[in-house]
DNA sequence: TCTATCATGTAACCAGTTACATGATTTT
DNA sequence: AAAATCATGTAACTGGTTACATGATAGA
């Protein structure tokens, strides 16, 4: 781990180059295999750029061909190998997701931080949405949850067990959020309700533009 | 909200919008505002293509120059406005962003749903660190939190309650699995640790490949 | 005087996406 | 015979990033 900047951050190519460590494939079956196991759901993949990506990958020498074949009349099929330098990146980077939390701006947070431009009486409608949405999507993902631990060992299974903790923290939070909203209990409410309304940004809300709130 | 694609979805160019709903500004004062409110921290901001995105917004037809001014020598400043259908766009995509959660595939889910290649004594030791960088960040947030909360109306901090909760919970599951794989109650880590070592999938693990887990 | 910051932008690049094209084989 | 799916790829595009260029003014 140490990599400053790295050439190549499509997780398709970490996929790749995950699933070439364990035997050489062609494009395809790499394709096939990702989602035989599911790993949509828990990695951005766009199957319609793998040729791309895999060629991508080669270019940078982190796999090879490993063999051409062809049966009948069918097109060949490239099978591509994980060099050994391919190896070493792909260790690394794994490494590194999971030791170095990163920034990453999930797009709820980025709207919290714009909410104030929506009328508080909307956002009260569209974050019980939310809730609703988060918690339909948690007992979803619990019962297809129960339905693997039956037959794939833990292993297989972390990254939905995480998901669903998270997607319920998150569930907490907005209900938490909307109460409070919804009881009065945020504060300014009717500052914010005001400058939606009428577009005038309230006396004290401009004091604030000149300080600093982090100084002592 | 139904907007079947965006076509735009750079997070800078709906800030940009945000922010000129309040009143016209030129780019740099744009970018001066958000630094100032310390959006840089919630908002996936990359200042050194603020007039590229500018431009792009505007030329979508959500801004539109509202004037241009110069003062003594200094190069012209271009104020932009946001304009009806901008209006529209912000408030629609702001709307969408706050009522439907948005599938992102956080890295550390990729990271864990590839965990097998790397071998389980060393992820150990990767998250042991990523809990303690996740508990000293929690400290960090929450330290900041009680300054910010000093002045401002909790209306301007819901991001960084959000972001210092979902961090906790974070923080929370990846103590767990940690002491499930310490302490061996995982199951299945010596399949795991022989794997990695010598490369040779489990007889085990190869008959799953085989099964749909989510067959009845 | 020198540095920082104000304030503007452009040009080149690039990974990744979209959309299309091709034809074999298998299944219905 | 038609539809599905196996299996390959290319070409064009495009949003966004990087890196650079310019010059004014304010402050140390």
């Amino acid at each position: 781990m140490g990599a400053e900047r790295r050439r190549l951050r499509n997780p398709l190519a970490l996929a790749v180059m995950a699933l070439l460590s364990e035997r050489p494939m062609h494009p395809y079956e790499i394709a096939q295999t990702l989602r035989r196991r599911g790993k949509e759901n828990s990695v951005k993949i766009n199957f319609g750029s793998l040729y791309t990506v895999v060629r991508n990958v080669e270019k940078h020498g982190y796999v090879e061909v490993a063999d051409v074949q062809r049966q009948g009349n069918r097109p060949e099929r490239t099978l591509y190998g994980l060099t050994e330098a391919g190896r070493r990146e792909m260790l690394d980077w794994m490494a590194e997701l999971v030791a170095v939390p990163a920034r990453e701006y999930p797009l709820f947070e980025t709207a919290l931080s714009l909410i104030g431009v929506l009328p508080p009486d909307e956002v009260v409608v569209l974050l019980e949405k939310r809730a609703e949405a988060l918690e339909s999507h948690c007992a979803e993902v619990g019962e297809v949850l129960r339905l693997l631990r039956r037959t794939l060992p833990r292993l297989f299974v972390v990254e939905t067990e995480y998901q669903l903790h998270m997607t319920g923290a998150q569930a907490t939070w907005v209900r938490g959020l909307l109460r409070e909203i919804a009881e009065g209990r945020l504060g300014g409410v009717d500052d914010w309700r005001r400058f939606t309304a009428t577009g005038e940004t309230p006396e004290k809300w401009r004091e604030l533009e000149g300080q600093d709130p982090l100084a002592p």
